[in-house]
DNA sequence: ATGAAAGCGCTAACAG
DNA sequence: CTGTTAGCGCTTTCAT
């Protein structure tokens, strides 16, 4: 490659890393004989000098971030990464341990410098293990998680408490949650949004924790919904567990949203098109992606010493569509 | 790491790669050793001798693979391929022209030998650009896709054909497919299916070509079943596609499975909660990733001049439920 | 069965 | 501004 361009090595390098000390037309050819001879810098030569190019993701298989679906958030990731050379090691895996043991392995094989640690559990082993083996971790998780490290902070307690206050304003006196597992901290996060703006003690809260699975979320649907008192309003964490609870309302021969209303945590086009369409919080797919770009460049970039990079995201505004509707009590 | 172990790092590299010349004694040592140490080879250090450690898979956004969510699919890939020390370099572009720039990189970059070429279309760029590239493709697509190249050939046109002669023996005499777009080699396949058994005439057959899309899906079943002569059953490419149509059918006064039947052409948790609950062909994903786990160690593993590895994937039984019934007609 | 030494393709420090 | 050179951490002949 250099000796097709007439030049050494080191001037190859520089060019190509638009490093100062070659001159515009130096660099020009060298640029333009690469293209021609379709000649890329091989990542792993790379990688061996300038440390690794890429941060990890591992994600529990079945889990959302945040309520969007993984990929759509990778995708984002990986447009924001893309200009900075970085990629994105995904993984899936089965558990916590195994993505903890998976950032071990990362680690001690400096694959990467920083890995994402996404829905966050209480007291989380990946935190300590990452730390550990020498990896900066960007947590996503709500407001004021993992103080110390950085971290896309997602206000799910806000989002929630809007959508509490959306409900409250219609007449709903008894709201329920199907939520995620308790051991997650965004959960415990949309609690205390729902709780908070209830507090007026005017509306019931019920909040049913689930596996977090669509069958699970059907599951305390259904049992919500045949009590001798049911909640007039049941608030989902994703698409597919309220698209789940709408086919349970019509099983039990409750007409949404005149019977009941539902809101979904994550929109999609499946809310969309439902019947009826349902009311729901804005996905994260994309704005969480790039929030984790900002977060992980961030961090990168930091300065020993530097505080951590803390990225805060809000939750857009409820679309209100035809799954809710005014209740009288 | 060798010094500590009292060895040279030959032994090292011999032991870890469980090659032959290193006494059982000095392997075990050298294995603990690493161990207590926490050490593991660098990937890139080791790609750079070695070659390429990974595979590359690019899925175009909002793409399924045969019906089954990527994750999934790639979740499987990736456990298969682990115990070979392979890893798989997922990354999610806009269409199939940035797939065939991304291993057009690639293959210059020589960050992979293999990488798999989901959805094949009609006379497919991205073939042609790997093979350029000095990449193996390992090509998913119909039976005998690709001749030449090894490839994963899923048995759509014979799943399809079962999913016609099902619905003939129940009496329907219009069946519509809403089906992906046409230029998916897959798509192609499935018509085939559904031609080919209810050649006798006694069955109408009405394909209605889609972007792929789950609102593309809506709109094609509501054209469909608005029509003066409506099918009497509807097969949709993928879970989410027959959900959408589901609604579409609840809006337009029709009773599922009385009025029209519905069958997925892909199986899903939602598919099952779904009301009525939708008689499917069963998810590849575990499947085609274990199946596509084996065509790219077999490419690998191939000595030039080999046969191309194809894997055959048959699709499983159909799995009938409450969508779709006998139809007198 | 083991050790010494030569690269793999790149970057960065230094010399010209 | 450009060329020379020394590694990065591993694998792999080739001697021993």
């Amino acid at each position: 490659m250099a000796r097709v361009a007439g030049v050494s090595t080191a001037v190859v390098s520089y060019a190509l890393n638009d490093r100062r000390g070659v001159s515009v037309a130096t660099r020009e050819r060298v640029l333009r004989v690469a293209d021609e001879l379709g000649w890329r810098p091989n990542p792993a030569a790379r990688s061996m000098r300038a440390g690794a190019q890429a941060v990890g993701l591992a994600v529990v298989a079945g889990e959302t971030l945040h309520g969007a679906p993984v990929l759509d958030v990778v995708a984002a990731f990986q447009r924001e990464l893309l200009p900075r050379g970085l990629g994105v090691d995904l993984r899936v895996v089965a558990d916590v341990a195994a993505a903890a043991e998976l950032y071990r392995r990362w680690g001690a094989e400096r694959r990467c410098d920083v890995v994402v640690v996404p829905e966050v559990r209480d007291d989380d082993v990946r935190l300590r293990v990452a730390t550990d083996a020498g990896l900066r971790p960007v947590v996503v998780g709500p407001t004021e998680v993992a103080p110390g490290l950085a971290a896309v902070e997602v206000d799910d307690e806000d989002a929630y408490a809007r959508v509490a206050r959306y409900l409250a304003s219609l007449g709903h006196v008894r709201i329920a949650l199907v939520a995620d597992p308790t051991d997650r901290l965004r959960t415990a996060a949309c609690e205390r949004g729902l709780r908070a703006a209830t507090q007026d003690g005017t509306v019931a809260l019920e909040i049913v924790p689930t596996d977090g699975t669509v069958e699970g979320a059907a599951g305390a649907t259904r049992r919500l919904l045949t009590q001798a008192v049911r909640p007039t309003a049941v608030v989902l964490a994703t698409d597919v567990m309220a698209l789940a609870a709408l086919d349970v309302a019509r099983r039990t021969g409750l007409v949404v949203p005149w019977d009941v209303s539902v809101v979904a945590g994550a929109d999609s086009v499946l809310c969309r098109l439902a019947t009826p369409a349902l009311t729901s919080l804005p996905s994260l797919a994309t704005d969480l992606g790039e929030a984790l770009a900002r977060a992980v460049t961030g961090t990168l970039d930091a300065a020993a010493g530097d505080p951590p990079v803390r990225v805060p995201l809000a939750v857009g505004a409820l679309a209100v569509r035809g799954s809710t509707s005014p209740q009288a009590h």
